[in-house]
DNA sequence: ACGATAAATTCCGATATGTCGATATGATGG
DNA sequence: CCATCATATCGACATATCGGAATTTATCGT
């Protein structure tokens, strides 16, 4: 499949854009995640690894720990979708409520992971 | 299903890719696009539907053909969209191949399908 | 070495999607 | 009115996709 094809795939999907639309906020382990959208390790594991395979996300392992995160240096096309991503997914309810939630738990103390070095703010 | 989510769904897949590709070059009507996609008549019609109801492409009865194409006046998300397709969908090889089918039947003459009256370029 | 934790992978059931042939709807022309 | 043509819709089938439970793999702390 085209690179294209499978980017949009990646993103024609609520749980996906749910994802993506955290991941602007910075980078999160999969725990933090899941703990997050409230599905099953194996469902946001396999999404990430979608999201992954589409140049939508990188990640890093931070010893028992994975990190994604938006990519640093996107291709162009992923760049351009992540942009209109950044704005379209804010017009779903269900995307805002998401990022409340993640705000309230990052100020209540998430979850027993490493602290991820935040870069910069994005850059697209 | 939100706005964002239904718009990402009907462009994330390859039939749709296409006909919005050949759409970009101006107005056409389902018979022209079925014979250029070489799929059949009910399969081309349900995708024009997809869009439709995605704002993607608009339509206009003509007598008994009725022309598609790129909305006149896109949603701020369907046109960034589109406009992040115009220029992704180019990279995908199948989507060249109709661009040139489509070039070669508008020289060779189309199909008996009256004239569509051909607005100025799009704007997006 | 062992148990505990995080994540990826595998398997399975339920649902969604793409395609086509057949049929329905609607317009046109004789 | 009837035949024809363009399109939409329906029914059926094959395949893809999503979600979760269970398992595997890897890492950490003791």
């Amino acid at each position: 499949m085209h690179g294209t094809e499978r980017m949009l795939k990646a993103a024609a999907e609520r749980t996906r854009l749910r994802i993506l639309a955290l991941l602007r906020r910075g980078p999160l382990c999969v725990c933090q995640i899941v703990e997050i959208l409230a599905l099953s390790q194996s469902t946001v594991s396999k999404h990430l690894s979608i999201l992954a395979g589409a140049g939508l996300v990188e990640d890093e392992k931070r010893g028992k720990w994975v990190f994604y995160r938006l990519p640093a240096a996107p291709s162009t096309a992923a760049r351009g979708l992540l942009r209109w991503l950044a704005q379209a997914s804010l017009e779903m309810e269900e995307v805002r409520r998401d990022l409340e939630a993640l705000e309230r738990r990052r100020l209540a103390g998430f979850r027993a992971c490493p602290a991820f070095p935040r870069r910069s703010r994005v850059a697209y």
